[in-house]
DNA sequence: TAATTGTGAATTGTTAACAATCCGTTTGAC
DNA sequence: GTCAAACGGATTGTTAACAATTCACAATTA
C-alpha cells in the first residue's frame, strides 16, 4: 500500500504551485522578464526543473513565453473573453459537481470543511494569497472527484480569470458563499450545490 | 521588419505538432510506454526537447505522464466528460467567431479557402491524418483569429475530444460541412456561420 | 544630431554525462 | 515450492557546460 501517492510532489509540481500562487496574488509585475538562474538559486535546483515549470505555466496562462526571450507574467484578459472564460468555468464546475456529488464520502466532507475552516481563518487574517489559494482549492477539489481529466482544463481556465482578482473585498462574503457551497454538498443537495457554486463565480 | 514572425517555430513547437498529429491520427497505441530515447534519435535531437514536447503534450491532454515512469497516450474520455467537452467547443468557438468575423480581411478568406482546399484533395485521397489536421487547422484559423489567449484552452479541449475520433467515415460530409463555414464566413454572416461550426462539431 | 553598426555581457536553448528510480529476474531462506 | 530480498539493465530526472541568441550600449558614419 502507499499512503502518500499525492504527497510526493515532484520537484517541478512544487515550483509549479509555488510560483502560481505568487504570480496570481499579484507579487509579480508583468514588466520584468522572469529570470531562469534567479529561479534555480532560489529554489536550489538547476534550470531544468524551473525551465519545466516556467513552461508549464505559460501552457496555463500564468506566464507568456516567447522564443529566445524567456517568460512575462501574463496580462489580464480582455472583458469579453473574461466573460466567456466564467461562463466555461461555471458550466464545468456545473458538470463536476453533478458528476461527483452522489459520490462523495464523509471523508470528503470532512475535507471540504478543512478547507472551509482554512480559508475562514485566511479571511480573518486578510491574507490574500492565502485566501486565493483556498478559495480555488476548495474549487478544483470538487472538480478533481468529478474528473482528474478536467482539472488541467479548468486550471488554465481559472488562472486566467484570476489574472484581475489580485483585490479582494468582502472577506465575509466570501466565506458565507464558501459555506453554502459546503453546506449543499454535505446534504447532497445538486441543485443548491451548483446554485451556491455560481453565486460564487463572479 | 520581420516577415516570417510564426514560421519560425522552435524545435519543440515543431516536435509537439508532428507527434500529436500522429497520436491523434491513431498511430499509436496507449499499451506501449513512449521512449524518450527513441524520439530523440529519430528527431535528431537530446532528450531534452523531446521531455519538453512530451510535458507539453500531456498536459495537452494528449499524453498522459506519470513520475518516473514516462508518458503515455491518453484514453478517450468517457462520454459523459465527452459531450461537456463538445459543449464547451461549441460554446468557445460561436464566442471566437462572433469576435473575430467582422475584423476578417480577403487575405483570411483566401487562407481558409487554401485550408478547404487542402481538406477536400485530403478528403478524396483518403488520407485520416491529413484530414485531422485539415478540419483542426479551420477551426483553429478561427479561434486564434479572435484570440491567440483562448487557442491553448481550445487545443486542449479538442485534443481529449479527438482521442475517440480513429475513423471517420463520411469523406463527403465533411467537406460540404466546411464548405458551409468557409461560406459563410466569407459573407460575414454570424448566425449562419455559427450554425455551421456548430453542425460540425459533433 | 540621428541613424546604423559593432561589440560584449547576459540570457535562453541544447547537449551529454551523471544520479535516482523502476522493473523484471535471479537468488536464497524457509 | 513460495515468498521476499537483492541484483542489474533500462529508463527517467537533474545537472553543468557549451552553443546560439538577444539586448544594451558604445563607436562610427552621414
Amino acid at each position: 500500500m502507499q499512503l502518500a501517492e499525492q504527497s510526493v510532489r515532484s520537484m517541478r509540481e512544487q515550483i509549479v504551485d509555488t510560483l502560481r500562487a505568487e504570480v496570481l496574488a499579484g507579487a509579480w509585475t508583468n514588466h520584468a522578464p522572469v529570470r531562469e538562474q534567479a529561479l534555480a538559486e532560489r529554489f536550489g535546483v538547476s534550470r531544468g526543473p524551473i525551465r519545466d515549470a516556467l513552461q508549464e505555466l505559460s501552457r496555463e496562462g500564468v506566464l507568456v513565453y516567447r522564443q529566445n526571450k524567456g517568460v512575462r507574467v501574463n496580462t489580464p484578459p480582455a472583458e469579453a473573453e473574461r466573460q466567456l472564460l466564467q461562463a466555461m468555468r461555471r458550466e464545468m464546475e456545473s458538470f463536476c459537481l453533478s458528476q461527483c456529488i452522489d459520490q462523495l464520502t464523509p471523508t470528503d466532507d470532512e475535507q471540504l470543511a478543512d478547507i472551509l475552516a482554512e480559508l475562514t481563518r485566511a479571511c480573518d487574517s486578510g491574507d490574500l494569497s492565502s485566501i486565493a489559494d483556498c478559495d480555488l482549492a476548495m474549487h478544483r477539489y470538487l472538480v478533481r472527484s468529478a474528473s482528474s481529466e478536467l482539472e488541467a482544463i479548468w486550471q488554465s481556465i481559472t488562472s486566467r480569470l484570476l489574472m484581475d482578482y489580485s483585490r479582494i473585498d468582502r472577506f465575509d462574503q466570501i466565506v458565507s458563499e464558501h459555506e453554502a457551497i459546503v453546506e449543499a454538498v454535505k446534504q447532497r443537495d445538486l441543485k443548491s450545490a451548483q446554485q451556491a457554486i455560481n453565486a460564487n463565480i463572479i
